[in-house]
DNA sequence: AAGAAGAACAACCGCAAGGTA
DNA sequence: GTACCTTGCGGTTGTTCTTCT
């Protein structure tokens, strides 16, 4: 993968992940902590470059990643973003709980950069990544893991190999790290995937989220939910204050409005009682304090609000 | 069913900024 | 002041996957 070598020490290895090397950095991440990564390899005892283990950790390894389709709410967010922010992949990052700066550089470069570039195709990009030869859009994702993901779920034999194939499952099943003490909630059929993780069916009647936009609904399960709503939170928290008049005035009257287009909230009583419960140790979260990009958006579209906040 | 083309994305590289001795 | 080290970022590329013919 990518060009020559980098770290250029021989013996060491390269290209994609096996599931061993992804539990053994993460384990050690888990048991030293973040940071120290160019020792990391070699106290671990992965033949890997720090560099390459800090990528693997911070694109997929750390907990609160969301893995997924990008939502409509999030592509707008990201493009709208990216209007005021250009190429600043890590602070775009930064806004997008869950989302790495690698994961939105990649949907830039093949999906929303195409679509502002045109923009006679605008409408949601998530519709624009394949047109058939009458120019229909199709939806390459909008597949259930089952019937896309082989790999995933049952490996054909010629590709039985030990390296990690970490597609972002588009997705009917979620990626969730295993938290000690986050109980795994519900009625989902789990089954340990290939990196040591759990996945999880969506529970039944959730289906209709998986349309290739699947992800209206930001959140794909409970421990999405968690991850994704105090990360948001957190990340007001620690960027601006002046973000506590953004939640008061606009974010509170969300749980209606960004109902998804099903008519369902995003949260159902039954994660919130689980988040107020615990599912936290910092973070309370209020049943009317739910993410709303679209209330962002706006917020991002105005005279004065968006640039100054993003300004660090 | 097979091959081709294009899309998606994981991983790599070089460089710059910040921290420390 | 500066040299070195570590970390982070953005751009790029190779491989795999999906769809089309």
């Amino acid at each position: 993968m990518g060009r020559s070598a980098c770290c250029a020490k021989e013996g060491l290895n390269r290209g994609a992940w096996t599931a061993h090397e992804d539990k053994v950095l993460s384990e050690y991440i888990k048991l030293h902590g973040e940071g120290r990564w160019r020792n990391l390899p070699k106290k671990a005892g992965l033949k890997r470059c720090g560099k390459s283990c800090r990528l693997r950790w911070l694109n997929y390894l750390r907990p609160d990643i969301k893995r997924g389709n990008i939502s409509p709410d999030e592509e707008e967010l990201i493009i709208r973003l990216h209007k005021l922010l250009g190429n600043r992949w890590s602070l775009i990052a930064g806004r997008l709980p869950g989302r790495t700066d690698n994961e939105i550089k990649n949907y830039w470069n093949t999906n929303l950069g195409k679509k502002i570039q045109d923009p006679q195709q605008q409408g949601s990009a998530s519709n624009l990544k394949h047109h058939n030869k009458n120019g229909e859009p199709v939806s390459k994702k909008a597949k259930t893991m089952e019937d896309m993901s082989p790999n995933m779920t049952s490996p054909s034999p010629s590709k039985v190999s030990p390296v990690v194939r970490t597609k972002a499952a588009k997705c009917t099943k979620v990626f969730i790290s295993p938290h000690p003490h986050k109980p795994l909630l519900g009625h989902q059929h789990c089954e340990e995937n290939n990196r040591g993780g759990l996945m999880f069916d969506r529970p039944a009647g959730d289906e209709h989220t998986n349309n290739g936009s699947s992800s209206l609904s930001p959140f794909s399960n409970i421990a999405d939910q968690e991850n994704s709503s105090s990360d948001f939170l957190v990340d007001f928290d620690m960027n601006e204050i002046s973000l506590a008049s953004l939640l008061n005035s606009d974010f509170p009257a969300i749980n209606c409005d960004n109902a998804d287009q099903n008519g369902d909230n995003i949260f159902s009583e039954e994660m919130l009682q689980h988040l107020n419960d615990g599912g936290h140790d910092c973070v309370q979260v209020q049943p009317n304090l739910v993410l709303n990009f679209h209330s962002l958006t706006s917020f991002l579209d105005g005279d004065q609000g968006g640039e100054e906040w993003l300004r660090e």
